[in-house]
DNA sequence: AAGGTGTGCAACCGCAAGGCA
DNA sequence: GTGCCTTGCGGTTGCACACCT
């Protein structure tokens, strides 16, 4: 007997959610809590699985969920923790408060990825890449046949490209040194005001990149515990958030009116259904 | 300006783990 | 111990936008 699909997916949706699904699926989760997500749907009227409901949530519209960009700091840490727990992005994940699986993973494989590439870091092994001859040589006697198709040939794979490119991307693995990933520096181009502001040790230009110093950076974090909080908003006080989401004043109204608020993140609804916190 | 290509990210898919009867 | 159900996870896809020619 075949395993049952997750739903029914017949006249199901799929693709980008809108706005007034967004609201659909705050509304139902403010009022009911997170419960059963198989229900979810049904109960929320939404034409979706309960798996891309439980996606939206997590991923999009849970109010302690940070957006942007991740900083040089949560950058460092996400190297580090990928180096000590490979491609578990929720445990990774739940060592940066506010961030989700879905998007360390896709900033890692967009971004982190090509930087240690650029620097002559094997992302999968965090181990220096082999220089570009040594690379072709090995994968040449690996698999002559295939030799070029390696996760490795974006970077490595001097033989078609021209040499000056190298040179061109600032890049030259014949001068990269061996370092061990805890040995890694990265430059901060632009300290972002928490980590500047909030750490004496990191005022310099660039900050030593190792496990201690990433568990010694007790600043940064946020004060809440992600779960904690969760937890109290939603089992505790419903109404507060709601005001905060239907109320065209919503900061100042709800601290008015719940100061015990404050101490959260304060989410905010646009309009058009967007969150601001 | 138009078409082609590259990039980033939200969302989907399939599988595994864990809980429960 | 076994099978079912739900949730969580990681890999992958596809779309929208930016950039290039």
């Amino acid at each position: 007997m075949g395993r049952q699909p997750c739903c029914d997916k017949v006249g199901l949706k799929k693709g980008p959610w809108t706005a007034e699904e967004d609201r659909k699926l705050i509304n139902f989760i403010i009022t009911n809590g997170q419960c059963c997500w198989r229900a979810v749907p049904k109960l929320a009227g939404l034409l979706r699985c309960g798996k891309s409901c439980r996606l939206r949530w997590t991923n999009y519209l849970r109010p302690d969920v940070k957006r942007g960009l991740l900083s040089e700091y949560e950058e460092k840490m996400v190297i580090d923790l990928h180096a000590q727990l490979g491609n578990r992005w929720s445990k990774i994940a739940s060592h940066l408060p506010g961030r989700t699986d879905n998007e360390i993973k896709n900033h890692w494989n967009t971004h982190v990825k090509k930087k240690l590439r650029k620097m002559g870091i094997d992302p999968l092994t965090h181990k220096p890449l082999p220089p570009p001859e040594e690379a072709n040589k090995v994968e040449e006697v690996i698999n002559p046949a295939d030799s070029a198709n390696n996760e490795g040939k974006e970077i490595v794979d001097g033989s078609k490209s021209d040499p000056t490119e190298i040179v061109n991307n600032d890049f030259c693995v014949d001068e990269i040194p061996v370092i061990e990933p805890h040995e890694i520096l990265l430059s901060c181009d632009e300290p972002t005001p928490s980590s500047s502001s909030s750490s004496s040790s990191s005022s310099s230009s660039s900050l030593s990149y190792s496990p201690t110093n990433v568990l010694e950076e007790p600043h940064f974090l946020p004060s809440f515990d992600s779960e904690i909080m969760m937890d109290s908003m939603w089992s505790d006080d419903f109404s507060g958030l709601e005001l905060l989401i239907n109320d065209c004043d919503q900061r100042d109204y709800a601290t008015s009116f719940e100061p015990s608020l404050l101490q959260y993140p304060v989410m905010v609804m646009d309009e058009d259904y967007s969150l601001n916190f």
